[in-house]
DNA sequence: TCACTTCATGACTACTCGGTCACTTTTGCT
DNA sequence: AGCAAAAGTGACCGAGTAGTCATGAAGTGA
């Protein structure tokens, strides 16, 4: 008789394969943000995460790429948890929807400058997979931006419902919204690297929140004040 | 005595070696559009153009990657000029702001429609570099895009000195509007290869137009009317 | 302690391709 | 036609590296 596994209490040998698995992740992430992803050798993660090549292959049979992948998913995790957390249909229900908006803005800013590597490496390949020629790696992708925007969609039809949205589609809006939120870090990343002659950008995740809630809610016309 | 060169009148020489230039250059852009520019090989690029391998090191001595940038050029000075003869300081004062705003757009997204090929291989590859660790590349990508940005603020500061544009920052303004094309035709892009499901995405050059300019002037919040 | 399973390892293989250069062909001039 | 310069060529080379696998170490249970 074996003790009840699978579902919980992870035996020692367990724990010990998820963290060393997690070391290669880690190891990985860092080599492919010094390097970018295909200058990176297996050869430098192994050495960095103290293993050998061979190792790796144990641990992720598809080599490299499957290595990229699950890096790619911690990111997409990451920003599901907090759409769930901090944009839920309760949220839009109760509160103002623009102070809703902002901070659910604030964290997602916050968490992307935290896994700025991760970030960074996702948009770097992310768009070579993409438009691509390997339909896998196409419909992963599809997959990740699908399952954002369906987080995204049920508050924002709540808020449209409410009155307190103009009501267009839900789904172009959420479109739009993940459309910005990527354009806007990707552009804090530009200027962090650039080095922006002053006052281009935003920098803080409160600042860049409240820049596009504005933009989106306002909008760049003068109104006629009366 | 020679001919007068170089100012005008370029001989058949050097005609001839300006197509045999372009001959190559296409060539390149259908491969690596096929094949994308990390799998894209220079053996079938010369075989594609109808010359030996070494020939295209005469016109380009700096091999793959000068190729790959010099089609950049080419897809820069069409965006450039498309600012120039459409979002002049001159429309701007003549014209009401948004249908100047809408028209430029309008030639824009109709440009990197016919451009599709190269704009993918662009965005495939640009955050590569701007992200990379070779410094001269992420100068590349800085200069361009400053062109654009240059390009684009004086007509936004007269519309703002004009009254009829909030008087934001013009820089700011002027990389919104350059990210928000981007994105937008990113958008398009993925969608054309995820197959959208229904409404998500404005299609059309002029649809396209009319959604950013709709954004941008409008924005998303509900007005108390009166 | 022994037999057996699981896991770690890194030298090795196979392969791809960017770039070179010695040689050939073409061009332009007299 | 003859010659010299320019242009074209593609076989070859070497660097780089993803992935393999024969070997051995470590862990496990009796």
């Amino acid at each position: 008789m074996q003790i009840a596994e699978e579902t919980k209490a992870p035996s020692r040998r367990e724990r010990e394969k998820e963290a060393r698995r997690r070391a290669m992740l880690e190891a990985a992430q860092a080599v492919f943000a010094e390097r970018g992803y295909a200058n990176a050798t297996l050869d430098e993660i192994a050495a960095r995460a103290e293993f050998g090549k061979g190792t790796l292959y144990n641990y992720f049979a598809g080599g490299k790429e499957e290595i990229l992948f699950a890096l790619l998913d911690q990111l997409y995790d990451g920003i599901i948890e907090i759409i769930d957390s901090h944009f839920s249909i309760a949220a839009v229900k109760t509160d103002d929807i623009r102070s809703v908006v902002v901070r659910f803005l604030d964290h997602t800013f916050a968490f992307l400058a935290e896994q700025d590597d991760l970030f960074l490496i996702a948009i770097k390949e992310a768009h070579r997979y993409i438009f691509g020629d390997d339909p896998e790696k196409t419909e992963y992708f599809r997959r990740q931006r699908d399952r954002i925007v369906d987080a995204l969609v049920p508050p924002i039809e709540a808020a449209m419902d409410a009155g307190v949205l103009k009501p267009l589609s839900a789904t172009a809006v959420a479109h739009m919204l993940l459309g910005n939120i990527n354009g806007c870090y990707t552009h804090v990343c530009l200027c962090n690297r650039f080095g922006s002659p002053e006052e281009t950008a935003p920098y803080s995740a409160s600042e860049n929140a409240e820049f596009i809630a504005t933009m989106l809610f306002d909008g760049l016309a003068v109104r006629d004040k009366n």
